[in-house]
DNA sequence: AATCATAAAATTGTATACAATTTTATTTCA
DNA sequence: TGAAATAAAATTGTATACAATTTTATGATT
């Protein structure tokens, strides 16, 4: 490698001077075109793979494989990086890349210490600004949750308990709690790959969100709170033990 | 425009094609050097020059005039940008470049709710975690606090005043809190600058620390969260009057 | 063969070129 | 003159070149 290096040369007034080539063969084209927001994209996409386990907790992440995966430069690839560090999805070493993040016990207790808190904040404003129809809805929801979990459709009882969880947070009517919720959220959902499934948590979790909902009827925004944060912490507990997870 | 265009060529094996110009003149060096992870630092400095109020909320931001202000490229910057939009301090609107974030007295209003949960939480945990070393500490810096507002030093006084509430964040041992708090914190630093200062406000917050301290001495976690809660709230109540806001 | 030193490859960090937009300046036409 | 059309400039978005590190592979020495 001790051959004569060559560069680009700046000219004045003229920009840069390089070796012309006339019009590129469209193997040569750049993918350039219309402006897409490619680094909100790829953010989201890479955003989905961790939630969704595809890259799991501890996995290295690799720019380059990521712009394979993305079909996008690197460019847009280590501005997603950058911002779901942030988020706290991934974790950034200088000059050693980005791993997904575990969260270890301690992490895992500290977090749903903060989201008891903003859950509990959640019920009771919700409780206070809800009007009328969006109990009903939630009482709804909830009827259908039981449905799924007395056929034991596990995916489908995650999807109607997450929407009960949102229609909680919208009913606060308060968004910076909503970002600040689901930033959290997002970590946990990470701890759930660690975790397994146990029958009798589950019914614990229904009798739980009956509870719940009986003093949402009622708009007893206090011991909503309170109920709230107690079922975070019962699922805490249960995820610190090895024998496992249902709710979310 | 109509000249011909001149390009890089990509030579197989080879890398790719520069008119060669041999050794560089000095000023034609790039800027680079030893490792200093630059988009770190530049972060860094931005939110400092956002929190100090050197770049007021709503001003727009130029990603070359901050490259010529941190004297580095755009990359780092562009970085340190987007971070600091997840942080919520500075506002990115596609193609059009960022801005510092205004909080409305809604946006305000809601950022203050969730604060008042997370410094309960707070005020909760410390008191059950805190050693008495650490109590001893705060009343000292509550007395230094005093001092500072009898004499109406009221640059001594806000750090002292943080400094406590830092303490008090230290003592909760939870350091997702402490990073959750501290985000929002910095957003609500940004509307410190639109508010004005009252005499009343201030005599005000000295006598609702007084209290959160003696709640704080006696361990009653209940007591010092409803505390905060409301010393937060009031905090609040003066920033969206305009009469004014003195503490932090 | 095991260990250390060295070289090559892979990976990350930063700068800058080119593309696409938006903003500003200029010209044209009523 | 003033509004619309057009061109130029400025700004943002993306890709890629080169620099600095870290990791892996290679070779020398014992």
């Amino acid at each position: 490698m001790t051959e004569q290096r060559r560069r680009i040369v700046k000219v004045p007034d003229l920009g840069y001077e390089y070796e012309d080539v006339g019009p590129l063969a469209p193997s040569e084209r750049r993918n350039y075109g219309p402006r897409k927001n490619l680094h909100a994209t790829t953010t989201y996409r890479v955003r989905q793979l961790i939630l969704d386990g595809e890259l799991p907790p501890g996995q290295r992440i690799s720019e380059h494989a990521l712009c394979e995966r993305c079909g996008v430069s690197r460019t847009p690839v280590r501005e997603a990086l950058k911002a779901l560090a942030i988020e706290g999805l991934v974790k950034i070493t200088p000059n050693r890349g980005a791993t997904v993040v575990t969260l270890s016990p301690i992490e895992l207790t500290e977090t749903f210490a903060v989201m008891g808190a903003l859950e509990a904040l959640a019920g009771e404003l919700a409780c206070q600004n809800m009007n009328d129809g969006e109990i009903d809805y939630i009482s709804e929801l909830h009827d259908r949750m039981v449905d799924h979990y007395k056929r034991r459709e596990i995916h489908e009882y995650f999807s109607v308990n997450q929407r009960i969880h949102d229609a909680i947070l919208f009913g606060s009517r308060n968004d910076v709690l909503g970002a600040q919720y689901r930033q959290l959220a997002g970590r946990i959902r990470l701890a759930r790959y660690q975790a397994n499934f146990s029958e009798r948590r589950w019914a614990q979790a229904i009798a739980e969100h009956k509870r719940i909902l009986a003093a949402l009827k009622k708009r007893d925004g206090k011991r909503v709170a309170r109920l709230l944060r107690a079922h975070l912490n019962s699922k805490l507990i249960s995820l610190l033990d090895v024998s496992g997870c249902t709710d979310s």
